[in-house]
DNA sequence: TCCGTGTGCAACTCTGGAGTTGCACATGAA
DNA sequence: TTCATGTGCAACTCCAGAGTTGCACACGGA
């Protein structure tokens, strides 16, 4: 029973997920972010090839999809990992290929149905 | 033991599943194809407010990501949904979940220590 | 054989997003 | 207060990819 299509609500969440880490640059930044634990975008901007303005623009994205967290603390804005939405757009994914999984075994089992009733 | 990173060989398979299901016409198309089963490009078209050509690209990306099979069965080809590389994705980003929240949980660990050590 | 329909290929437009640059603003330290 | 450094904002370039259109080709049925 843990296996329905998904919660409507997750619909929004799993695509801005989605959209979020189709970009192999985004999957690099969170990768520097959960291994400082907690840094600025100016310090993540020091151990990748783009500025720091792309990297504020990768971690606005990132934060809309609630892949990341943000906290000012004086003049720098520290960002941190999060794992909610990522674990609901696995889940869900999961849900999916198992609906698919039904969905197909259930048309092969008329499929067959079919041709016993016409030989 | 079932929350390490990922698997190199899944590397590919991720970055290629997470790229095609960024687009929400792809996702649309993927729903299609599983309720019929099996379908052709010009069939699922009818479904779907965008050209032929423009399906036939999406379902490209889709098989070359692994997330679609196609069956030529005489001038026609037949396109069915596969679940396999969904599920490995699935089961990479459920690992990764885990894997940021063992960092986030070491590093709360050492700074509660750092803390005691200077009071 | 001829006709109709489904595919494949190529060229084209156009928009969104990734990245840069320049500058103004804010804040902590001296 | 003054200075240095980290952020925020805006305008700009550039290119990949989403979608279209037109046409040639292939195959099954009459």
């Amino acid at each position: 029973m843990d296996a329905k299509p998904a919660e409507p609500t997750d619909a929004a969440v799993v695509d801005g997920v989605l959209s979020a880490l189709a970009d192999p640059t985004r999957r690099r930044l969170l990768d520097l972010l959960s291994a400082y634990g907690q840094a600025t975008a100016t310090t993540v901007a020091d151990g990748l090839p783009i500025s720091r303005q792309a990297v504020v623009k990768h971690l606005t994205v990132l934060e809309a999809a609630g892949l990341v967290d943000s906290v000012k603390v004086g003049r720098e804005v520290r960002y941190s990992v999060r794992s909610e939405a990522l674990d609901a757009t696995a889940r869900w994914m999961a849900s999916l290929a198992a609906a698919w999984d039904r969905r197909l075994a259930k048309l092969k089992r008329l499929a067959e149905a079919a041709e016993q009733a016409q030989p």
